[in-house]
DNA sequence: CGATCGTTTGATTACGTTCAATCGTTGTGG
DNA sequence: CCACAACGATTGAACGTAATCAAACGATCG
């Protein structure tokens, strides 16, 4: 998107920095703006009548999120909350109705945004459908890799376990377990820091073998 | 959306009809088109690498899909198919994207539209995760049951069972004997048809209740 | 009438949850 | 400075739900 429009979306006002634990917007409430991460971390959650919290989704850096909720009866689908400090880009919903009448290229860009979080939703409930909990951090770890040239990999979790537990639909003890599982594929783990061993062959087990681990 | 537009849109184009088993457009294909669902019914799902097919969603009457997969790179992100008889309005992206920059209260409805799958994609995420098969299943009957006056209703399930079952992230098997355990809450089923006693208590089960059913 | 398909039922297995205890780190107050 | 709470993570044991494998049933269709 041109710096221009980016500029008179914002009103010139700078991005905001939030603490770690801060609710940006609760689910139901009148959906009045959307949000574009710049740094940190931001759980997209709800709360289920029961009392259960469910994270849809965790945004980072070049995301945006709740674009969507402005168009759906005005209502946010789900809450959100920073989950670690973060600078954010607000930006209203009048301010953005009024200026996707001048310019319709926004509103295409609004609409590619929107398909990537339709992919992603898909993509998720695809993962959740069909794949053990053990596929599941694979199938993370393989996307959350640093690009590398294929060998032997190590990177920090960006976030607690339980939150990354509870996005890839798990109880933390069973992603503890599962992860541990991981072992036998290349996997190691020493509190935040993850060594994979071979991407490739992760990646293999993620999509393709149900479980023909061998025992010893 | 007024009359001229849909015309303007579909060429002055009828509806065309289609068999049951008919597939509208395959995941990876370039997405050249999207669908409104005049009559019938279309599911849409993914074959996952190891073959496993993955049901995201089955639409009907008044409900369009694919649109968004338009501006995602140009590729449907999954497979559709008719699963009856259906009549559907096809309308093409290159002509939707001329008329979208006339007229950019068009973008607005559209992104309303993939606002709506987004919210549906949400909860269909927040459901599979956290609801027991049963309580999937009413919440299913929730929805689809033909609005009434509280008491006791009667409808016919749209489509297969095994079907169904997919789409609410199970096996045909574990469908049949969810279904049955329904009968405590109130829920008989003969053939296709399936009638409710008390639509309010279903709904309590199906957000509430763990699982606090009687023997006997 | 036999074949096929969708559905149901049965027995068994496997996975993830639940409940509970432990460990390690962090941070706080005496 | 250390004791102790608080929290996140891990581990263990028992349980429960749904998947799997297998068979049987009923309806439909050729």
């Amino acid at each position: 998107m041109p710096a221009e429009d980016t500029l008179s979306l914002t009103g010139n006002r700078s991005p905001q920095a939030y603490e770690r634990g801060v609710t940006l917007f609760r689910q139901g409430e009148p959906a009045s703006a959307f949000f574009v991460v710049l740094s940190g971390w931001v759980k997209l959650y709800r709360i289920t009548p029961d009392g259960h919290e469910v994270v849809i989704h965790v945004f980072t850096k070049g995301d945006t999120f709740a674009e969507a909720a402005m168009f759906l009866g005005g209502r946010y689908p789900a809450s959100a909350e920073t989950v670690s400090c973060a600078r954010l880009l607000r930006i209203e919903a009048s301010v953005f109705r009024m200026r996707i009448r001048e310019n319709p290229e926004l509103a295409l860009s609004m609409l590619a945004s929107a398909s990537r979080h339709l992919k992603s939703l898909i993509t998720q409930i695809e993962q959740i459908k069909v794949r053990s909990a053990p596929q599941r951090i694979a199938e993370f770890l393989i996307e959350a890799l640093p690009q590398g040239d294929g060998g032997p990999t190590t990177f920090e979790l960006p976030f607690e376990k339980a939150l990354l537990a509870n996005k890839l639909g798990m109880k933390p003890e069973s992603f503890s377990r599962a992860l541990s599982k991981l072992r036998a594929h290349g996997v190691t783990v020493d509190k935040e820091t993850v060594r994979v061993e071979d991407p490739d062959k992760l990646q293999n087990f993620a999509v393709y073998e149900a479980d023909d681990m061998v025992p010893q």
